[in-house]
DNA sequence: TGCTAAATAT
DNA sequence: AATATTTAGC
C-alpha cells in the first residue's frame, strides 16, 4: 500500500475530466430553444462576458444568474409564470462518471470509512449532499449483495464485472457495472478491510476540475446510460458551471467564526439555478471518462 | 399502471 | 448512519 499512496492520488486526477472537455460536451446538451430563451448566442460562439470571481467557471457560456434562469423558464403558453424559487433541490441524477468518483471514494476510504459524510467529503462535488451520497450508497449496498449472492453461489467469478454475462442488468444494475468494483468490496474479509487512510488531504480537485451541473426535465433516466447529451425528445438541460469545491472539512466542532461566509456564495448560485421549475435534475456533466 | 431512481422520513 | 417509505418521471 505504500507505493500506492503516492500514486492514488495522480492516478485518480486523471481520471478526473477536465474543464475542456466539459464544456463541448454540455453545449451539446444546449437546445437551440434552450440558447434563444437564455440569450445565448449560440453555441460556437460564446461571448465573452463577465466572470465572476468567486464562480470560476471555465469558459462560460452560460449565464448562470438566477435571473436569467427565471425569465427563461420553459413553456411559455399562455404566459403562465411560474415561481422561479422553489425550495425543493433539484433531483440528482448519477452519470457513470458521478458514479465512477463514488466508487472511487468508496474505494480510497475503504469499507469502514466509507460512511456518507466522509464519501461525500472526498468526492468534494459541489452541490452534492450527504443525502445524495447516502441515498447512493443505500442502493450500491443493496447491489453489492445482490452481486456476492450471484458470484459466490456461482463460480468463481468475483468481479463485478461478470454480471454482463450473469443476467444482472435490471436497469439499475447498469450504472454501477459502469464502473468497476473493487474486490474488497464484495468480500469483505475482515483482513485487510483496514488498508486505507483514515482521511484524505482535503481538496481532491482543486486547480483544473470542476463538474459541471445540468438541471433538466428528465429525473428518471432510464436510458441515459445510452447516450449522453442527448435530449432525446422535446426536453432540454440547461448546464450551469458550478464552483470549486471550497466545502472541505470545515465544521468539525461547534466554534462559530465570524469570517466571511463563503458558503453563501455557492449556496446561492446553486440554489436559484436548480429551484427554477420546482422539480429539476441536477447532474455532473458526463465525461469521456469510463 | 408499473417500474425505477432519488428523495425523504424514521 | 442505516434502513424504510414516499415521491416522481417515464
Amino acid at each position: 500500500m505504500r507505493e500506492e499512496d503516492s500514486n492514488w492520488f495522480a492516478k485518480w486526477e486523471e481520471e478526473l475530466p477536465k474543464p475542456e472537455e466539459l464544456m463541448p460536451l454540455s453545449q451539446t446538451l444546449i437546445t437551440p430553444d434552450l440558447a434563444i430563451a437564455f440569450d445565448i448566442p449560440n453555441p460556437t460562439s460564446p461571448n465573452p462576458q463577465n466572470k465572476q470571481q468567486q464562480t470560476p467557471h471555465v469558459q462560460s457560456s452560460q449565464p448562470n444568474s438566477s435571473a436569467e434562469f427565471e425569465s427563461a423558464e420553459l413553456n411559455g403558453p399562455g404566459g403562465g409564470d411560474e415561481p422561479a424559487r422553489t425550495l425543493k433541490r433539484p433531483r440528482l441524477v448519477w452519470t457513470p462518471q458521478l458514479h465512477k468518483r463514488f466508487v472511487d471514494a468508496v474505494a480510497h476510504l475503504g469499507i469502514k470509512n466509507a460512511v456518507p459524510k466522509t464519501i461525500m467529503q472526498l468526492m468534494s462535488v459541489d452541490g452534492l449532499t450527504r443525502e445524495n451520497v447516502a441515498s447512493h450508497l443505500q442502493k450500491y449496498r443493496l447491489y453489492l449483495k445482490r452481486m456476492q449472492g450471484l458470484s459466490n453461489s456461482g463460480s468463481g467469478g468475483s468481479n463485478a464485472q461478470s454480471l454482463s454475462g450473469a443476467g444482472v442488468d435490471p436497469a439499475m444494475d447498469n450504472l454501477f457495472a459502469s464502473s468497476p468494483v473493487p474486490a474488497h468490496f464484495l468480500h469483505p474479509g475482515r483482513a485487510n478491510s483496514d488498508h486505507f487512510m483514515p482521511f484524505v488531504p482535503v481538496t481532491p480537485m482543486q486547480h483544473h476540475h470542476h463538474m459541471g451541473v445540468v438541471v433538466g426535465h428528465h429525473p428518471q433516466v432510464q436510458q441515459q446510460y445510452r447516450q449522453f447529451g442527448s435530449p432525446a425528445n422535446g426536453h432540454f438541460e440547461h448546464p450551469f458551471l458550478s464552483r470549486q469545491s471550497q466545502q472541505q472539512v470545515q465544521r468539525m466542532g461547534t466554534s462559530v467564526h465570524n469570517g466571511s461566509p463563503v458558503v453563501s456564495s455557492y449556496v446561492e448560485d446553486v440554489d436559484s439555478a436548480t429551484a427554477v421549475n420546482g422539480r429539476k435534475v441536477l447532474t455532473l456533466f458526463p465525461t469521456g471518462e469510463d
